[in-house]
RNA sequence: GGUGGGUUGGCCGAGAGGCGAGGCAACGGACUGCAAAUCCGUCUACACGGGUUCAAAUCCCGUACCCACCUCCA
């Protein structure tokens, strides 16, 4: 069983064979750095985080680089409108940027280029192009330099649009362009942007064009060649055509399968940062955990469109929460020892679950084998005592944590530990225990309206009591 | 105009020629003093019209509606 993945360009599902065996090179294009982040750009995070786990758990040593494009026309725009430096809100958007990623666990990528810290390889990469006849310095003395998409012959291939069948860019403004579909490399400096958003070039100073970016930055950390490109459908053109053609343009193979995510919408359409702020990252947390906001996005497959409502997130947030349950029953009920021994035996993960993540990140297959799990499991804590033999429970368990590990959805991970328990846990612990056990003072004395006035009293506080074997659990809802 | 994707049960959401994905909700049962949690069961769906096939949600043709990209966008 190999790993397959849809490749855009090849428009199928392929096998995945990497340049280097063992190795696997990724490049993702994270986010211009100009607004906070919506849940649709922390999907985009989420499903390429599961790439490169599953990957990483297949046994590849995993190169993962996500780059932040700190410069841009937007950026520059926004920053001027609230008066204040590009880069320091550049930079304030990348902090929040962060933040988000760290809420749903999203690891941190080998490495985080950022635009401004590789004008250099731009500039260079600029140059290749223009010494082999695919760019030009425009001749109306702007500064600017473009990408010649008529010498390129395979310009489009990766989309398959004809360059005829291009409308061209709107805005063109064709200026130096010989062609309106050239695409800019290099914007000359303009009076009315900030001189710190310029940089020194062969052409006059100036600011790189967005697509050469990630030429460069890919090119600098993966190689001319490396496996896997990512990023959000709406990427596939311009951006990622121009940053192949450009690529190959200068005598790069560059990425051997594409990989693009599909959007969250709302209400049938694309999440556009007019939206308001309701579905920011920070907002939506003060719903739900980062770990269900995570289940709910892995729940769905990642080419597949999510229509986006607090309805479904709340219902994916419940049925995490029966997988949670599981979990803390179980560890409650299995021999410390004998768990310890099973955890570090060694154990592999399920065919089912590994036939599902193989074949194309099937992450909706992969949850419905934990849920299979989760269901014999309960059955066992259930179910005749005697008759099991409890090592088929701190399997299961076992299992079940590997494979929501797998997923970075375990909630025993450290990094979650601090997102549903707090420093007050001590004291309700404490009242909750006294009023416990004035309810069982009440049952003993078959005393069942008191009993039942105290549990509503607790309940309308916020914790659920559930009654077990060994005695009542409470828990904050 | 060109390109890509979609329409699945009350809801979410997989699948992609034959074996009832899974979840949430609801209802019935078991358990419980009653609940909660859990288990068992019920709810047999694939936009529409044709066609191919022993067999179609899945393939083919057509129709309708929706979305995205071709301008910044995860």
């Amino acid at each position: 069983m190999t790993l397959r993945l849809y490749d855009t360009a090849a428009r199928a599902v392929r096998d995945f064979v990497p340049l280097e065996e063992g190795r696997a090179g990724v490049y993702v294009c994270g986010l211009t750095v100009q607004s906070e982040p919506h849940v649709g750009h922390v999907r985009s995070a989420v499903n390429f985080d599961v790439l490169r786990r599953w990957l990483t758990t297949s046994g590849y040593d995993v190169t993962f680089i996500r780059n932040v494009t700190d410069i841009d026309d937007k950026i520059l725009v926004k920053a001027g409108e609230q008066d204040r430096p590009w880069y320091n809100l550049a930079y304030d958007m990348q902090r929040e940027l962060d933040r988000a990623y760290d809420a749903l666990h999203v690891l941190p990528p080998t490495y985080e280029p950022l635009a401004t810290g590789h004008i250099p390889e731009m500039l260079q990469l600029i140059e290749a192009l223009i010494e082999r006849g695919h760019a030009y310095a425009a001749e109306d003395g702007s500064g600017d330099v473009y990408f010649d998409v008529q010498s390129w012959p395979s310009y489009g291939e990766l989309t398959r649009q004809k360059v005829d069948d291009m409308e061209a860019a709107a805005d063109a403004d064709p200026r130096g362009k010989r062609d309106p579909r050239d695409f800019a490399l290099w914007k000359g400096h303009k009076p009315s942007e900030p001189t710190t958003a310029s940089w020194a070039s062969p052409w006059g100073r100036g600011r790189p064009g967005w697509h050469i970016e990630c030429s460069a930055m890919a090119g600098k950390y993966l190689g001319e060649a490396f496996d896997i490109h990512g990023g959000g459908v709406d990427l596939r053109f311009p951006h990622h055509e121009n940053e192949q053609a450009q690529s190959r343009a200068a005598g790069h193979p560059f990425a051997s399968y594409w990989m693009h995510n599909a959007w969250i919408t709302t209400s049938g359409e694309k999440m556009s940062k007019s939206l308001g702020n309701s579905l920011l990252v920070p907002h939506v947390l003060e719903r739900v955990r980062g770990i269900e906001l995570r289940f709910y996005m892995v729940s769905a497959h990642y080419r597949s469109t999510v229509e986006f409502s607090f309805e479904a997130l709340a219902e994916a947030a419940q049925g995490f929460q029966r997988i949670e349950h599981f979990l803390e029953r179980a560890l409650a009920a299995v021999d410390a020892d004998e768990l310890a021994a099973v955890r570090s035996a060694g154990r592999k993960l399920r065919i089912e679950f590994i036939e599902a993540m193989d074949d194309d990140l099937g992450t909706p297959a992969a949850v419905a084998v934990i849920y299979d799990l989760v269901r014999e499991g309960n059955r066992l804590l259930a179910g005749d005592p005697g008759a099991d033999p409890e090592d088929r429970l701190v399997e299961t368990l076992v299992q079940v944590e590997l494979m929501l590990g797998v997923l970075g959805l375990d909630p025993a991970h450290p990094h979650w530990s601090t997102d549903s328990t707090n420093d007050l846990t001590g004291v309700v612990d404490a009242l909750v225990t006294g009023l416990l056990e004035q309810r069982a003072a009440a049952r003993a004395d078959k005393d069942f309206a008191t009993a039942d006035l105290i549990r509503d009293q607790i309940k309308a506080a916020g914790v659920t009591i559930e009654d077990t074997p060994t005695g009542p659990k409470w828990s904050v809802e």
